[in-house]
DNA sequence: CATGAATGAGTTTTCATTCAT
DNA sequence: AATGAATGAAAACTCATTCAT
C-alpha cells in the first residue's frame, strides 16, 4: 500500500544506466544506422562494457526501439505542449512546425536514426505489423484534430484534414532533413515562416477568384 | 554507314545480364535495405551464381549505386518528359506529382530503395560528399525552373521557387511513402488533386483577403 | 616499490593466449605457407574458435609477422649468446653455424616459415620497402664485425667480412634446409665441423702456396 | 618408319603456344609466387584467353611445373656446358658459380619463382615425394662429381664431395638472391670472383699450417 | 551487478576450372 | 582450336550474444 515509496539507491543507478545507453545509443544509432552500429560503440559511448549493456536492454533491436520510443514521445510532448500555447489554426501549424524543427534541429542525431526509422520501416513492413506505426500516427495526431476543428468552425476552407496533417508534417521533415544535410546555413525562422505562409493560404477561405 | 553498328551477341547478353541483375538488385534491396541484402539473394533473385554477380559489378556497393542510379535518371525522364506537356505551372505541378506517384507506385521496391539511400545520404554525410547529393538536386530541378518562370510572369505570387519546389516534392515522396506502407486503397488521383489543390492555392496571387 | 607489479590475472591470460595463437601459427605457416594457411587451422591448432583469434591479432598478417618476428628475434638472441662465449673468430664461426642450426632443427616449423618469408620477401619485394629486411640484416651483424675484427687483428688474411659473413650465413641456412627436407639422418656435429672447417681454412692467412 | 617427319603447322602452333605459356607462367609466377598467380594473368600475358590455357596445361600447378621443370633443365644445360669448358677444379667451380649467376640474373622472374618453389618444397613435403627433388639434386651432381675427381687425383685435400658442393651451391644461391633484392649494383665479377676463391683455399692442399 | 573474453554464424569477394558456342 | 561466361568452394573478417569470474 506504498504508492510513492522512495526508489532505492539500485534502482536510481538503473534509471541512471539506462538513460545513459540511450543516449549512447541514439549518438551511435544516428551516426551509422542500425546495422553498421555495433552494441561495442554503444557501450564505450555510454561508459561501460559491452556485456552491461545486456543487463539493461535483451537485444540491439531492443535497445533501438527504447531509443527511438523515447525520442518520439519526447517529440510529441514538445510539440503538443507547443501548440497548445496556440490560438487559431495559423498558430498552431507554425509551433508544429517551429517545435519539430527545433527538437530536431537541437538532436540532429535523433532525427538521423528517426529517418533510419522511417526506412527501415517502409523497407519491410512485413516485420513489425503496426507497433512502429502508430507512434508515428501519433505524430500528426494533434494536427490533425485542430485542422478539423479549424474546418468546423469555417476558419478554413473544407478540406481533408488527415492529408493535410500529413503534408505539413512532410513538408517539415523535409526542411529538417536539408538542413542537416546541408552545409550552408540560412535562417530558420524564415524557412519556418515560408512553410506556415505556403500551407496557411493553400488552408484560407478565398475572397473570389481571378 | 551510320554510327549504330548491330551490337555483338555477347554484347546483347551482358546487356541482358547487367539488367537482370540490376532488376534483381533493386527488388533484393528494396526489400532488404543496403545492409541485410546479400550479394547471394540478389544472384539467386536474377537467376545466376554468386560469382556472377561480380562479373558485371564490381562490388555490392557498384550494384546498388548502379541500381539507384539508373532508377532516379528513368524518373527524372518521366517526370520531365510529364512537365514538358504541361501547360502552365498549375499543369507542370500536377505533371510532377503525378509522375512521380505513379512512377514510384510501379516501382515500389524502387521506392523502399530510394527511401533508404535517403536514409543513408542523412545519416553519413562525410562518406560521399555530394555524388549522390547532385543526384537528388536534379529530382527538383525542373520544377524550380518551372516555378521561377511563373513568378516571373506574374502568374503566382513572388515566392522563393526553391523552397516551393522541396516542399511539392517533400509532400510527394510522403504521399508515396504512405500508399506503399498502408494497406487500404484509397484513390491515387484524389490524393493527387488533393495536393495539386492545396500547393496550387497556396502559390496563388490573391484577390483581396478577408 | 620497484616497476615491476604483479600482473593482472587477465594480462596472464593475455599473454598465454597470444603465445599459444603465435605457436600454434608457426605450426600451421610452417605447414603450409601464409597463404594456405587459414585462421580457422591457427585457432583450431591453438585451441580457440576462430573470432578468437582477433581478439589478439588484427589480421592474418599480422600474426603471422608476429610470429616471424619473435622467431627471428629469439634466434639472434640464441646466436648472439652464443657466439658471445666463443674465443677466437675459428669458435665464434661454429657458434654462429651450431647455434643457428640447433634453434632451426628445434623449431622445424619456424625454419620453415621463415623460408617462405624470404621467398616472399624475393617474390615481391614492392611491398614492404625494408621492414623485414632489417630483420634479416640482423642475422648476419655480429657475425660481421667478428670478422672484422679478425681481420683488423690479423688472425685471418684481409677478406671482405661483409661477403664472408654472408657465405657462412647461406652455407647454413643450407645445410638446416637439407637436414629438414631430407629423411635421412647422419650426424649433424659432422655437418657443422665440415662448414666450419672449409670456411676456417678458407679464411686462414696462408703460409706459402704450391 | 618416318623418324623425322616435317612438323604439321599446328604442331607448330601448339609449341609456340605452350612456349609463350611457359614464359607468361615465370613473368607472373615470379613476381606473385603461385597462391597469389591468377591464371588470368598468365592467359593475358601470354596474349590468350584464359580457357586457352587449359588447351596447353591441366591446371595451374601443371603449368607451374613445366615452367619450374624447363628453367632448371636449361640451367643445367647451361652449367654443364660451361664446365664442360673448364680444365682442372678451380676453372669448374668458377664456371659454375658463373653460369648460375648469370642465367639467374638474366631470368629474375624465373630466380624468384625458382626461390618460391624451394621454399613451398621444404614447407609441404609430404606433397610430392620427391618429383621436384630430383630436379634439385641434379642441379649439384656435375659439381659433385668434379670434385670427387678432383679429390681422386689428389689435386685438392680429402673433403667429402657432395657436402662440398652443396656449400657452393648456396653460396651461390645466397649471392643471386642478395643481387636481385639489393638496390645497390657492386661488381657481380667480383662477388664471384670472391667465392671461387674462399671455397678454392678451403679446398686446397695445405703446404703447412702456422 | 559488471565485465570482457569467447564464440561461430554470416557476409563479401576471389579464382581455378568447366563448357557451350 | 579458342573463347570467356558461369560456377561455387573457400577464406578473412565482424559482431551480437552468452557466461564464467
Amino acid at each position: 500500500m506504498h504508492g510513492h515509496r522512495k526508489p532505492t539507491k539500485s534502482e536510481v543507478i538503473t534509471e541512471y544506466r539506462r538513460d545513459a545507453l540511450l543516449q549512447a545509443a541514439v549518438r551511435v544509432f544516428g551516426e551509422h544506422g542500425f546495422d553498421r552500429a555495433t552494441m561495442e560503440q554503444i557501450a564505450q559511448e555510454a561508459g561501460v562494457a559491452k556485456g552491461t549493456t545486456y543487463l539493461y536492454y535483451r537485444s540491439k533491436q531492443s535497445i533501438y526501439d527504447a531509443a527511438l520510443g523515447t525520442g518520439l514521445a519526447e517529440l510529441d510532448e514538445r510539440t503538443e505542449s507547443a501548440m497548445d500555447q496556440a490560438a487559431g489554426l495559423r498558430d498552431a501549424i507554425r509551433a508544429f512546425i517551429t517545435a519539430r524543427t527545433e527538437y530536431f534541429i537541437e538532436r540532429r542525431d535523433f532525427f538521423r536514426m528517426y529517418v533510419g526509422a522511417v526506412a527501415r520501416h517502409i523497407t519491410s513492413q512485413r516485420a513489425k505489423p503496426s507497433e512502429f506505426q502508430s507512434l508515428l500516427d501519433r505524430q500528426t495526431r494533434r494536427l490533425e484534430q485542430a485542422i478539423a476543428r479549424a474546418v468546423a468552425r469555417r476558419e478554413i476552407r473544407r478540406i481533408d484534414p488527415a492529408s493535410t496533417a500529413l503534408a505539413v508534417f512532410d513538408m517539415t521533415r523535409g526542411l529538417v532533413a536539408r538542413r542537416i544535410t546541408a552545409t550552408g546555413t540560412r535562417d530558420l525562422a524564415q524557412d519556418v515562416q515560408f512553410l506556415s505562409d505556403l500551407i496557411w493560404q493553400g488552408l484560407e477561405k478565398r475572397q473570389a477568384k481571378s
